[in-house]
RNA sequence: GGCUCAGUAGCUCAGUUGGUUAGAGCGCCGGCCUGUCACGCCGGAGGUCGAGGGUUCGAGCCCCUUCUGAGUCGCCA
């Protein structure tokens, strides 16, 4: 049941009515938030995605129906008010609200939809899990910090709109329904009616069509496109999200790195009014690896590693020993500060260092007096242990923590132990921007399940001019011309200059093992365009949905997706994936083969 | 696929060493209240303790299996 609107017009929106409003007669349209009824005083706080208004109905001095009809409201009802805006009296003022001034004294009141009780309450201070936030996703988004963001979102993606049309970028879409490439990620596939026993797949990113609009001439394009991978999902992974996509004609990194850092500045000062410093630093993938482990390294802390197999070569501890003799090393960090850690804490740091294929965790506290404390120190002299702690710059108070073990396995477990570290010291705040380019990455990757070179971005990234004729004597060493850009911690973008050159680009397959016929058949479509005149080109593209989250402090993209998926890729409100008709896959030629363990339940 | 954490009222949670009839706040229902604003006061309803099995005189609590959700490793060119 509801009334009908008509007659009424919204005049104002509630969150924007304000001491200029007073004396004005205004009809509001809304949501209740809460209703209070005093016995002959009733109050009804009203919400929009502005805001919240407070109308007041008065048992004296309004008539017996519309007092009435005000007292049968409940929370969630949909509700039309119209009134004379009043300021409120000394005492009755709520600071804590925008429209806390005033309030609406009603004249009318049409319930135009009535609600059910909802599961859970429609205000920020309720904490609710997210299985109930998702299958309720249109009463959760009514919570005004999910409208933050979503508001935020849509802000941030027409600043971007603005700024590259400034800078003669086009917006051009690309196709949904694309040919599947099986190298990367698995693709979402589509099946074909009209070519039965075909697929489409969902684009991972628009990577070769924007390459080939290159070819076409179209200069600068840029696309905010959703991009599907059907992969395992994480807080800051969902199987479909937005990139903001680009690429460029005749540039070189510094040209791609120069407007996007100049987007980036653009983009916090209009929407967080947060001034980020240009020209971002930039670290070498290399350095980034050797003094924070990780490729996307989080600068908001220190903990650096540092190389001491110089230090413990020819000692007798066999861990150690072990791995040097293996081409590994032993790396420190020092946990400056936490030499008063409790053993339970130092234990539960190797047992997370574990997680990362690390078998242990050595450690040196440093005593206040200066004395040393370890569970390795009987495998070493106490000058050695010293020379450990004077190599680390350990001071009383601190403690290092060291891991031997494959380059690999050490930079995974010490990059994740430093940010850890960070977590449990509470070392970062969410409104502390601090972006990065990690560049010169490695072109190619030893697989060794493969056994091939796997390309580390994608099989049509340039390498650095200087280390072309490594393609041919070792590969392993060639770096690209790919750069990341990373903030706090998190992959924000990433891209590369590309290949345009036919004989690089054969050799790169080469490398990477795909014979002609196979690289004609996975990209045949690019390798034709780029026969007739390719410029040298490159972009990037920024995972969209990790931007607004670290802009809203968001602690995962879902909160800034306004219907994302759960963790196993399904969707909580409309149940999808979900079977199909007979029918439907019969005119698609498909069949539904049935596994054992469902067979054995018929 | 592995590991970790969680699952108790509509929501968020507490529940001691295994021991009487399983609690709180919010919400909901009824009543009272003319200045509330997270209104207040009085009363009430609401529970397969995720499910199944086991140990025990006795299980929300211990054990096994399983389901659901989250985080993470693998995976994500």
């Amino acid at each position: 049941m509801g009334e009908s609107m008509t007659g009424l017009r919204r005049s104002h929106m509630c969150g924007n009515i304000t001491e200029k409003n007073i004396g004005e007669t205004v009809t509001v349209m809304g949501w209740v938030q809460r209703k209070r009824n005093l016995g002959q005083l009733v109050f009804i706080a009203l919400r929009d995605n502005t805001g919240v208004v407070q109308a007041a109905f008065d048992e004296a001095s309004t008539d017996k129906e519309l007092f009435a009809k005000a007292e049968s409201v409940k929370s969630e009802y949909v509700l039309a008010i119209k009134g004379k805006v009043c300021e409120r009296t000394e005492g009755n003022i709520n600071e804590n609200m925008k429209t806390g001034h005033i309030e609406i004294i009603a004249e009318e009141l049409r319930i135009l939809s009535e609600s059910e009780v909802t599961p859970f309450q429609i205000d920020d201070s309720v904490t609710v899990s997210d299985e109930l936030r998702l299958k309720y996703r249109y009463l959760d988004l009514r919570r005004p910090s999910n409208f933050k963001n979503i508001k935020l979102r849509n802000d941030v993606a027409q600043t971007v709109r603005k700024f590259l049309e400034n800078e003669n970028f086009l917006e051009i879409e690309t196709p949904m329904l694309i040919k599947s490439t099986p190298e990367g990620a698995r693709d979402y596939l589509v099946p074909s009616r009209v070519h039965p026993g075909t697929f489409y797949a969902l684009p991972q990113s628009p990577q070769l069509f924007k390459q080939i609009l290159m070819v076409s001439g179209m200069d600068k394009y840029f696309q905010i496109v959703k991009c599907f991978r059907d992969e395992d999902l994480r807080a800051d992974r969902q199987p479909e999200f937005t990139q903001i996509d680009m690429e460029m004609s005749f540039v070189e990194v510094d040209d791609v790195i120069d407007v996007n850092e100049r987007l980036i500045k653009t983009v916090f000062k209009e929407n967080l009014g947060v001034d980020v410093k240009t020209p971002f630093r930039r670290m070498t993938y290399k350095e980034a690896m050797e003094r924070f482990g990780s490729d996307k390294p989080d600068l908001r802390f220190g903990f650096e590693l540092k190389d001491i197999s110089d230090v413990v070569r020819g000692t007798d501890f066999v861990v150690f020993k072990n791995a040097l003799e293996a081409g590994g090393s032993v790396r420190a960090i020092n946990a400056n500060g936490c030499g008063s850690f409790p053993r339970k804490q130092i234990d539960s740091l190797v047992e997370f260092v574990k997680t990362y294929k690390a078998k242990g965790l050595a450690w040196i506290g440093v005593n206040e007096d200066g004395s040393l404390k370890s569970q390795i120190a009987k495998f070493f002299t106490p000058e050695k242990l010293q020379e450990i702690v004077d190599k680390m710059e350990a001071k009383p108070g601190d403690l290092i923590l060291i891991c031997a073990d494959k380059d690999k396995v050490v930079f995974d477990a010490l990059g994740a132990l430093r940010c850890e570290l960070a977590k449990r010291l509470e070392l970062t705040k969410a409104d502390e921007f601090n972006f990065l380019w990690v560049t010169e990455f490695p072109m190619l990757e030893w697989d060794e399940e493969e056994n091939r070179y796997v390309a580390v971005h994608h099989p049509f990234t340039s390498p650095m001019d200087e280390d072309i004729p490594l393609l041919d004597t070792d590969p392993g060493k060639v770096r690209a011309k790919a750069y990341d850009m990373v903030l706090n911690g998190v992959e924000l973008g990433g891209g590369s200059i590309r290949i345009h050159r036919n004989d690089i680009q054969k050799k790169m397959f080469e490398l990477l093992g795909l014979k002609k016929e196979e690289a004609e058949e996975k990209f045949g479509y690019l390798l034709e365009a780029f026969k007739y005149g390719v410029p040298p080109h490159g972009g990037l593209a920024f995972g969209f949905d990790r931007m607004i989250m670290l802009m809203s402090g968001a602690t995962t993209i879902r909160d800034v997706i306004a219907f994302p998926k759960l963790k196993d890729a399904s969707c909580a409100m409309s149940n999808a994936p979900d079977v199909v008709d007979e029918k439907q896959l019969e005119e698609l030629g498909i069949c539904i083969k049935v596994s054992e363990e469902e067979n054995k339940e018929d």
